[in-house]
RNA sequence: GCCGCGGUCGCCUAGCCUGGUUAGGGCGGAGGGUUGCUAACCCUCUGGGGGAAACCCCACGUGGGUUCAAAUCCCACCCGCGGCGCCA
């Protein structure tokens, strides 16, 4: 890309507002790291003649002489390969801090809010207080929605009064963004887990549970070193990562790997726990569990060809939206801007759930077609069959399937009943069924049960 | 955690003790030849990088060291197997 369609980066550079110029340095680099190279593979042919000539040769005046003359050959291969690695050191460290190339149809702008809705569903409630607010946010898009006089408790109100998540010990304990979950939320939460499963196994994903921790190596290739620094923890004198995401582990599988071609696309449904520092989050959603350090996630990861990568975004995106429709959750798709898109990522799609609590769409999936940024770090390449070389680097896609903090503070926010509880959505329940202790329609504060 | 053994070009394997022609062989794969067709057989290719090409360099788990020269000798680490210890 940086030899054969410089004009191409820059013009990424350029769409997300960053220097263009960047890219002629890096070429320049290349260029000087090229030259060396071949004048360092010249200086070690040469030597490598005379130390072969040395084995041969019985003389011994002659050899003394041949190795003298190899010592000196040494000093200047040295050097030249100071200078090599420097020069290369200096052009990968300008190409690594490229973003990855923004697709044409992802539009530009500053910053989340300058994200296109591309698509709404359901009926929202909207308490009247917030409704300003909400049309908003619609951007004049006609779409139904339902004005209620009585204004929705927040997830983490309802949280509390029911007395299922306990933040304050949580916080005793482990520090703020942290939380015990209890009773009925737990098997909420496993019923949403099975319910993501269950759809993506069916439509032919692996379904798949990574390590929870990987090495450094791996970990800058799926990640920028930007994100890395302030989303990760580090486990103490071990070069070990907790994954932020069971995306990190899913795409490191295959790193320095060649899949044949008609293994592709292959598709994973990762099921991790996820845990993340929020460092620079200060002051954003203290309260409850949207934005914690620790949840756990359903995530969709394909490998791909590069000419099916595009069609394959849209398929996670449209599951994504199938499963949030099945939770009866209103929500908008945003087209992410370049501001707001990332490093790693060609293009974004957010799925953004209508919290009536808050009077806010927000995020709670992303899906991501991410190219060959982590491919080409990782070294994840494809060939028409095990053996042959490789032609090229594959795709890899990833998009949230169900978070379940998330997806428990949109039911905590959608499904409250006039007596203070939670419905619980249709789809759910049969995943409750088996067990007589967890909750089947209705989810009440411990005093009044309702089944 | 300790002790022992091992890691070689997609897979299997030789080479390591005793440093020195080009890391040899088998399997699998791709292309071609022969053939009425298939099988068998024969030839070429089958790790990465630089170069328009000829060609050259790098690569024997990873990183260092010794040496004119390291798959081979030394050190550290990683992974696997076996034994001991510990343990949900």
């Amino acid at each position: 890309m940086l030899r054969n369609n410089p004009g191409k980066l820059k013009e990424s550079q350029r769409r997300r507002g960053l220097d263009p110029k960047i890219v002629d340095r890096a070429r320049l680099y290349d260029e000087l790291w090229r030259r060396k190279l071949s004048e360092l593979n010249e200086l070690r042919h040469a030597h490598n003649v005379i130390t072969r000539e040395i084995g041969r040769i019985k003389d011994s005046t002659l050899r003394s002489k041949r190795i003298e003359e190899a010592k000196a050959l040494l000093h200047k291969i040295k050097a030249l390969e100071d200078e090599v690695e420097r020069y290369k050191a200096l052009r990968d460290k300008l190409l690594l801090s490229i973003p990855n190339v923004v697709h044409e149809t992802v539009p530009e702008g500053e910053g989340e809010e300058d994200n296109v809705p591309v698509y709404f569903y359901g009926k929202p409630k909207v308490w009247r207080g917030y409704l300003d607010k909400f049309l908003l946010q619609v951007n004049e898009a006609n779409i139904d929605y339902e004005v209620v006089e009585r204004r929705p408790l927040s997830h983490y109100e309802m949280g509390y009064t029911l007395g299922l998540i306990d933040t304050e010990r949580a916080s005793k304990v482990a520090g703020s963004r942290f939380y015990y979950l209890l009773e009925d939320l737990v098997w909420l939460e496993l019923a949403l887990i099975l319910y993501a499963l269950d759809y993506l196994s069916r439509k032919g994903f692996i379904i798949i549970e990574p390590p929870f921790m990987m090495r450094r190596r791996p970990y800058e290739g799926v990640t920028s070193l930007s994100d890395f620094e302030d989303a990760i923890y580090k486990v103490e004198d071990e070069d070990l990562y907790l994954i932020a995401t069971s995306e990190h582990p899913i795409a490191a599988m295959y790193m320095n790997e060649v899949i044949p071609k008609g293994e592709l696309p292959l598709r994973y449904a990762g099921i991790s726990p996820c845990f993340r520092k929020e460092a620079g989050a200060h002051g954003k959603d203290t309260k409850g569990i949207f934005r914690v350090h620790q949840f756990n996630k359903v995530e969709q990861f394909v490998f791909s060809l590069p000419e099916d990568s595009w069609k394959l975004h849209e398929e996670l995106l449209n599951n994504a939206v199938e499963l949030w429709k099945g939770l009866g959750i209103p929500f908008r798709i945003v087209n992410v801007c370049t501001g707001d898109l990332g490093v790693v990522a060609a293009k974004k799609y957010d799925l953004e759930a209508w919290m009536p609590g808050q009077g806010r769409f927000r995020e709670v999936v992303s899906c991501s077609n991410c190219t060959d940024y982590q491919s080409y770090r990782l070294n994840i390449r494809y060939a028409k069959a095990r053996g042959l070389p490789a032609e090229g680097y594959v795709h890899t896609l990833n998009s949230t399937a169900i978070a379940t903090s998330r997806a428990i503070t949109a039911i905590l926010e959608n499904y409250q009943t006039e007596d203070g509880c939670i419905e619980i959505p249709r789809v759910l329940r049969k995943y409750l069924e088996l067990f007589p202790k967890a909750p089947k329609e209705y989810i009440c504060p411990k005093d009044r049960g309702k089944e």
